[in-house]
DNA sequence: TTGTATGCGTTATCAA
DNA sequence: TTGATAACGCATACAA
């Protein structure tokens, strides 16, 4: 069987209550007896149950992660972010996935809610309605989101206006003058990517042209070929394209234009997004703009324990990351 | 206040117990009650306590996986292999990294286990001693291990040997005769490494040759230049390395070759150790072993769920993956 | 078929 | 300073 404190207690010769009162350093314990029960403890290889204390306080240590899956780069690079600033923390990271299926979310959400799992709920790119942040919110369980903007709790996120600004530009200094984007064309992220290429257009007063926004789908390598085919085949001879669907797709293009014949970048100009490993060691090595991930999950963990502890309220709020731009060779 | 068995008993009219078992399927409750305290529960949006439930049952629906870090490939992919397979059950996944300290993998053992926080635990890439072990088994919490091999648990791995004599063998066969090998000096996977690449020279009776062993010590980019200087100022004249350290490091070996005027394949082969992403996408890409880490994690995962539902018993045994030969353009 | 009583391991309140 | 007791939410053995 197991070492409780009834067992300690017993050893000792005072009740389960003294033990449990030495073991939270209660102040008004005498030194004589907190030795004792120490030793007793030691002797006895006692640990605290989890489970049995979780349930008197009400609180059980856990921050949830809930996700669509634990499989992208986004999800793993955040939750690597999480667990490293939980480390300074007594805190234990529990994984949620949703399965990918929209309808579970609720569910998952309400469960994990209801049935008393985590403290905390930290959601990477998930929507949730604003019901459910109500319940939340009736019961104290502080939710912090990434990258999903919801009314009435914080939000962590990439500046992503910013960063496809930045990128676009970049282009436009060094001459480009047919500036292509391919862009996928749901979520908030597309949408303001999009936005910071056409204010760096418009900035430096070039007219934006609807032709040459390319539609990207599953952001696979293999679409960069498509990708690539839709350049060449465009009226206007397109010199640079700014891929916001991310490098993979980026060193899809690049690689179809090697196969062509088309050289990157003095043909064509070709810059990312994401810096994921790879981009530093293909040839050309590819311009991007890189996003720190692992950062902005410590930080939403950060904020998260601020909102338990009560120093931060958790109303709507979001906290921006900014972008940097990696200039390589692609460009 | 949340709602429990009780607030559903009152109202209904019945008591806790029989809530409980209503919620729990007995099937000697009528259908009259059982209907009228679903509505009820339903109604009321009750949702069960796992605190609760789990101090009395003595379980927590939680599985552990214990790393250094969360930060490598490797574990993250492990992880994420896990976690597809668990998405069958009702188990989750609840992250415990020892922080890179090594005092820390016994005191983190010692507490999931004490403290009850886990049904079982997989285990990756961590040594831990006999005297936990005999501790975790007199308490029947199962352990699996991923790449450490511990007796008196199960160990889910890759056959490394296999895997080094693959390449070994294909770069003898494509015609080379002077083949280094590129390896850590630390560790299990390494000396496996080692014994492959040696069975297969033995095979094909090349004699071994000591000097052809060439230390890695971080598995890093950069490396690769140091081990193609290596290489270049050998005795005899080096036509293939078989990089076990990785294709991290043997994409380091090729781009320090194509600075140096060397070309691969034609003056020297390169193989890797691993199959990352990128490596289908070196100029040129890189032949290489690849090893399905995610299923290794899938798998561990079910040897796990059949030990707690004791259907499979907990003694050592090592369950084997095959690698594979990705032939690309490097050899 | 349902109710009563008890216990899981801990903490908190009140008395002593 | 410590002990007795109740409570957290649930499940189960036994009684009714």
């Amino acid at each position: 069987m197991r070492v409780t404190i009834k067992d300690i207690g017993k050893r000792v010769g005072v009740t389960p209550a003294t033990v449990s009162m030495v073991i939270n350093n209660s102040p008004k314990i005498s030194q004589r007896t907190k030795d004792k029960v120490m030793q007793a403890i030691k002797e006895m290889n006692y640990h605290p149950n989890y489970i049995g204390r979780s349930l008197v306080k009400g609180k059980t240590n856990n921050i949830g992660v809930v996700a669509s899956f634990f499989a992208s780069l986004f999800a793993l690079e955040s939750v690597r972010g999480i667990e490293q600033s939980l480390r300074k923390t007594p805190y234990n990271l529990v994984l949620y996935s949703t399965r990918g299926i929209e309808e579970n979310e609720r569910d998952m959400l309400r469960r994990i809610y209801y049935e008393r799992r985590a403290d905390g709920l930290i959601i990477i790119s998930l929507k949730a309605d604003q019901e459910i942040l109500d319940e939340f919110k009736k019961e104290n369980v502080p939710v912090v989101f990434i990258e999903e903007i919801v009314k009435g709790a914080p939000t962590v996120k990439f500046n992503n206006i910013k960063g496809a600004f930045m990128a676009t530009e970049y282009l436009i200094k060094q001459g480009r003058k047919e500036i292509a984007i391919a862009i996928g064309d749901t979520g908030l992220n597309a949408e303001e990517r999009l936005k910071g290429y056409k204010e760096a257009l418009e900035k430096h007063n070039i007219e934006f042209d609807q032709n040459k926004i390319i539609n990207v789908l599953n952001y696979s390598f293999e679409e960069g070929e498509e990708i690539l085919n839709v350049i060449l085949e465009s009226e206007k001879k397109i010199d640079a394209v700014f891929c916001g669907a991310g490098d993979i797709t980026a060193i899809g293009i690049m690689d179809a234009a090697k196969s062509r014949g088309v050289k990157v970048p003095d043909d064509l100009a070709v810059i990312g997004y994401d810096d994921i490993y790879i981009s530093n060691l293909t040839t050309p090595s590819l311009t991007t703009i890189r996003q720190p991930i692992a950062q902005m999950g410590m930080r939403s963990f950060d904020l998260l324990m601020e909102m338990i502890e009560g120093k931060a309220g958790s109303e709507s709020k979001i906290i921006s990351f900014e972008p940097e731009l990696i200039i390589r060779g692609s460009v």
